[in-house]
DNA sequence: CTGTTAGCGCCTTCAT
DNA sequence: ATGAAGGCGCTAACAG
């Protein structure tokens, strides 16, 4: 069924239907009425593709993450797509699988005017990512991680980071142990190393590399490096840069026959929804992972509306939530 | 910079463009070349739009989720857009909410041909919903639910449930409470409850409207759902149709003081990520919903392409995960 | 083997 | 206030 069709059904020329489709020019009311009852009639649904070639805007917004099942992404993405909806757009995922590849070529694929703007959940920012990008014809927001001369969206990682460890010290905890992540990813890999390293350095400890331990995001690794770091030292508690990691931190103390937290107190960063449910609940920092997913739709709309101009960095708040798995040693 | 512009730097007719990209027709070698050569040079991406519109197919899946920030929801997601890939397919995300009017208008939208199939999936499934598929032009596939007349994706909750129920029968259980939910959602509402009913009576045992509660999804009615029945009846097991309510329902346990699995055992469905994590680790149905996301998005493509007949039922496996959150009693 | 032409469905001047 | 016409970028049919 095309506007042609409803045009000759209601009598009238493709023009004035277009018109009362689109609330646009004058028309009068009787045709109007003869064209709206003709639509509904026949529940006539104009085709979108045209009408975005017609347009050159596609209402749809790309969003490109690194692994759509995570809890993570997932809520990113359902924020973005409520902003999306509230706006009349689509959403159209782009599930990268952590390959850097297929994400540039996203980049390229998504940028030809097929979407009006795109989120990306940044975690590795190559080179290669800044030449693509600054080809870019339609507007991009980066999650997660902070990139210059682009707009992006960040969780404040250091003080977040920071503020956990201090909270740890202020439990009276002196040997704690660190499970981090490759510097490759910058927000999780640097900055919230550097924010561990500056609160141990300020309140005068002393930085203890047989503590620290970098490996992959799962659980499983968390498991192993809690294990490597067991070998040599035992911690009275352990920082993971991950709720994930934190869990598998847990259960390596079990096995181990330590118990969590009367021996040794475990924090995580993320909040995932489980973490209050675990045994003991988990201490986290909460980030509204759904809320950044919002705000980067937003930034992206008024980029698109041009009511913004690229290159800021926005940044999220987080908030601390001090759970059972941490014990006052003080 | 459109397909004219590329015929133009390279000597040559737009057709010629458009048959060296898309490999169709005869083309001179050494024009094939120039036009190669300009594509690579000026980085030209075709509009798809526009391909789309004359092509009269989009390259998109649609999938329509009731709640995109759920494991499941995000699983089969991961699944779909996996498969896509392999098609050379972009995967349209319509996140209703839950919200069924929402549902049926994504299912009137995704229609216009904006996408060339379609994967559902399905909680409650009314007459609306049937209406509005019937006028479908493009293939759909619904999955979690068996919808008479279109192709579903099931797993198979009727066994899963019955065995369930079975091994805790097994291990000695009687009076084995049930938190269900609402009858709206025929598989997990209706299917899983017959399951139970079923295998109870099947073992010569009561049932007992008592130790049987019902609520909506999230951990928080596993809670409220499982303080119900505590006011009545202490069971030896409790069934609970999701992991989720399985943990409110063990919150609940340990806040009245009982242990788990010492006192009273609790069992899940779903084999969420956490699951194998949870203190005590839970015992559940692992259900591949990531392979059903997959396999939906497969038969997608098989109706597209017309290999495969619409109304057929597929049913996927599933696996009994025996955890430590179940005492034998026997 | 290659170029010209027409048209996918819509919207937007322009003319009436 | 309305209709006719052209064009968004691409491709398939036709002609040469």
């Amino acid at each position: 069924m095309r506007i042609k069709d409803i045009a000759k059904l209601a009598g009238v020329s493709p023009a004035t239907v277009s018109r009362v489709m689109n609330n646009n020019g004058y028309v009068k009311d009787e045709k109007r009425e003869a064209v709206l009852k003709v639509i509904k009639e026949v529940d006539y649904q104009p085709n979108s593709i045209a009408k975005s070639l017609k347009n050159q805007k596609s209402h749809m917004l790309g969003v490109i993450v690194p692994k759509i099942s995570t809890e993570t992404a997932s809520r990113v993405v359902s924020g973005v797509t409520e902003v999306a909806k509230a706006h009349g757009y689509q959403v159209l995922i782009a599930n990268t699988d952590l390959d850097i590849e297929e994400e540039i070529n996203y980049l390229k694929f998504l940028s030809n005017k097929s979407v009006d703007g795109i989120v990306m959940m940044g975690t590795e920012i190559t080179d290669r990512h800044l030449e693509v990008m600054d080809k870019l014809t339609v507007p991009i927001v980066i999650l997660g991680q902070e990139v210059f001369g682009y707009t992006s969206i960040i969780h404040n990682d250091y003080e977040a980071s920071y503020q956990m460890t201090a909270y740890l010290i202020s439990q009276g905890h002196k040997a704690i142990a660190f499970i981090g992540v490759s510097e490759k990813d910058k927000a999780v890999g640097v900055i919230r190393k550097n924010g561990y390293l500056d609160c141990i350095k300020d309140h005068g400890l002393e930085v203890d590399e047989e503590l620290m331990a970098i490996g992959d995001f799962d659980i499983d690794t968390g498991y192993q490096m809690m294990n490597k770091v067991l070998e040599k030292k035992i911690p009275t508690a352990v920082y993971a840069v991950t709720d994930h990691l934190a869990i598998g931190a847990t259960h390596a103390l079990l096995d181990k026959g330590y118990r969590v937290p009367e021996d040794v107190s475990v924090v995580g960063i993320g909040d995932i929804k489980l973490a209050e449910y675990l045994n003991p609940p988990l201490t986290t920092v909460h980030y509204t992972f759904k809320t950044s997913g919002k705000m980067a739709a937003e930034v992206v709309f008024d980029l698109i509306h041009r009511v913004r101009t690229k290159g800021e960095c926005l940044m999220t708040t987080f908030e601390l939530k001090k759970r059972a798995s941490v014990k006052n040693i003080r």
